[in-house]
DNA sequence: ATAAATTAGTTTCAATTGAAACTACATTGC
DNA sequence: GCAATGTAGTTTCAATTGAAACTAATTTAT
């Protein structure tokens, strides 16, 4: 018939919820942040002054879990709002100096997490599976549209 | 800082949301069925008579996900429940005539988006993506059992 | 210039979720 | 044998979720 243990979609959103599972317990525990807004702040990190809009696409996350994770990081002293200077409906968002300690914080134990991960995958494996899912990425995006249309 | 678009566990969250909304979506629209009950069926399919207990192990499945999920199949006539001869407090499974009819009609479905899926990717490719998303389950499984102690 | 359409982000509302409490039965230890 | 503990599955309750409606601002078309 079908075999659910080797069949692919079922393997990755196991596989996916054990991770989320795992990092969400430690970002929640430790640091009282959802993913959400774990991500929200990595991206901030890397890039300032982002708008909600734009993090949305770069961290494919729906603009209602944003505009709620970015009012409880702003409620938290996490992250400051500064509105737009040509376009008042969005706002520039920026790490207040409470972020950008958490994310020096934050960052160091998930790149342990994905090094203990990773931990027996030689380099050239892991050049491999980078591979792999940047294919599958944009395949499961594709056929995302196909069925919609 | 930290590349989010590169960290494995943000990658595979993304890749593995992509696909369940794409599969969700083909068995929702199309079957009236949720995720969760899809992959009841899939393991009854393969294997009848199971309890809850013993698909919750196998699907990764928490239980009150499929006492809901068991009821819903139950009220619309693709599941039976026998009580366990020895066991009152549990039930086995049963697919009826119905379940193994819709069964019949997704599994192609799903192996469908499954090979378009991997269009692209040659067999000796997948055998090495099997093993790596192997290598990586166990690895997370372990990780969780780590944390939690 | 201004009506119509579009876009950024928020709010509302109903559905889904999971942790914890619960019920009913089964097993263990004394 | 029976009290204490454990287990299967259900229910409750509060929190999270996302679709759709909404507000406010911007852009487009006439």
């Amino acid at each position: 018939m079908l075999n659910l243990p080797r069949f692919l979609p079922y393997r990755l959103t196991k596989l996916s919820g054990f991770i989320s599972r795992d990092l969400g317990g430690i970002y929640s525990e430790r640091f009282n942040l959802t993913i959400t807004e774990w991500r929200i702040i990595a991206l901030l990190g890397s890039e300032d002054g982002l708008t909600a809009q734009v993090i949305g696409t770069r961290a494919s996350l729906d603009k209602v879990r944003i505009s709620r994770a970015v009012d409880r990081l702003v409620k938290a002293g996490r992250v400051k709002k500064q509105t737009h200077k040509t376009d008042r409906r969005s706002s520039l968002l920026h790490l207040t100096k409470s972020g950008r300690a958490i994310l020096e914080e934050i960052v160091p134990l998930a790149q342990d997490y994905e090094k203990r991960l990773l931990k027996e995958f030689s380099p050239e494996e892991i050049e491999i599976l980078d591979g792999f899912l940047n294919r599958l990425d944009s395949k499961a995006e594709s056929l995302q549209k196909d069925n919609h249309r």
